[in-house]
DNA sequence: CGATTCTTTGAAAACAGTCAATCTGTGTGG
DNA sequence: CCACACAGATTGACTGTTTTCAAAGAATCG
């Protein structure tokens, strides 16, 4: 599992042995079952997740019993609650795999440290965030711009193996719009 | 207008003076009459815009010429483009006073050195960008999970004091939805 | 005051949600 | 290997919400 993570960060910055060494050693590896709980609501959420290998959702329950997924993460990307994470209050979201999936699990604590210590490690984190910063904000932007169908056009071309991997009722329930009317916008487009 | 800066710096940590003279010594102070912009699309964005006095609206302008509120910035908030600002792509936002306002803008290189420089500031930035990433994922939420008038309700309690400092067209704008429809939601909720 | 900007209201049309039934494919246990 | 259950997708009829367009009323500003 850590080749993978190795692979990655290797990808982004330079890194030694040693300096892996160190995340290597404060990490924890956890392989999901498709269905699994990696973090539930009302837990508190002290990590940071990489996902290798699969792909997870992370999503909220309203009074209705209707889930809304706030993000997919699949291989190669990061995963938690940040909300939980900073504050320390209990989870309001659910993650959860949607494949079978193997994550990296990197406590807080430890996290906070090494980023002190690698000042590259903490540079690559800072610009991690800012992308995910961006990436939610291209998201709001097209919440609040586009009808269901332009939402639906764009997911496709932001994310396009998406569509294959997940049921079509989560990328409905991730864009906000029931899953009969992406059905029907689907059947619509073909024409 | 660096007193007010001053005193944000450190409300939030401890700064010396010698560190503020640093951060003060490349800032560009900039005063914004009422509709005059501070970015317009396709300029190429390379400041930190931290929002002394007054209030300033992020937004995009579609192909029908309808505008999309992207971000509110009252004083004591940091705005800019995050997106142009990375990437030196042109700019797809508009950044405008909505009043009479006085920024505060640190060049690109500038900031980046000075957070190498002094680790509190780079620190505190985080969780800046951490906090602002949360509160963007809020907004999702609520947009996927809400319909208008609940998506409303939230922004009153979110942001109490913008209805009163910005025309109601614009919190539509912000929300996604119709000035009309906007206008029948407050006339219902009233009864 | 006159001009502009903002808000409200009405009526029609477009859009999206709900509920219920049916259809499809997949995988599991007998 | 079949039968069955189950999750997912589709379809239809209906309801409800939101947009659009147009017009008229407030409010604000020079």
């Amino acid at each position: 599992m850590f080749e993978i993570f190795y692979a990655y960060f290797n990808s982004k910055f330079v890194l030694s042995q040693e300096d892996f060494a160190a995340i290597e050693q404060v990490a924890i590896t956890r392989k999901l079952r498709k269905r699994q709980y990696l973090l539930q609501q009302g837990d508190v959420w002290k990590y940071d997740a990489f996902v290798c290998k699969g792909l997870v959702r992370t999503y909220r329950v309203d009074e209705k019993g209707q889930e809304h997924i706030i993000q997919f993460c699949p291989e190669n990307w990061w995963t938690g609650d940040r909300h939980s994470y900073v504050t320390g209050e209990p989870a309001r979201y659910n993650i959860e795999a949607c494949e079978d999936s193997e994550v990296i699990l990197i406590p807080k604590q430890d996290f906070q440290r090494l980023r002190m210590q690698l000042p590259a490690l903490g540079n690559f984190l800072y610009d991690l965030l800012e992308r995910s910063f961006i990436s939610l904000q291209n998201r709001v932007n097209s919440n609040i711009m586009h009808t269901a169908e332009e939402k639906y056009d764009q997911f496709l071309k932001t994310y396009p193996d998406m569509a294959n991997r997940v049921p079509q009722h989560m990328i409905a329930s991730f864009l906000g719009i029931s899953a009969e009317t992406l059905s029907r916008i689907r059947s619509h487009v073909k024409k």
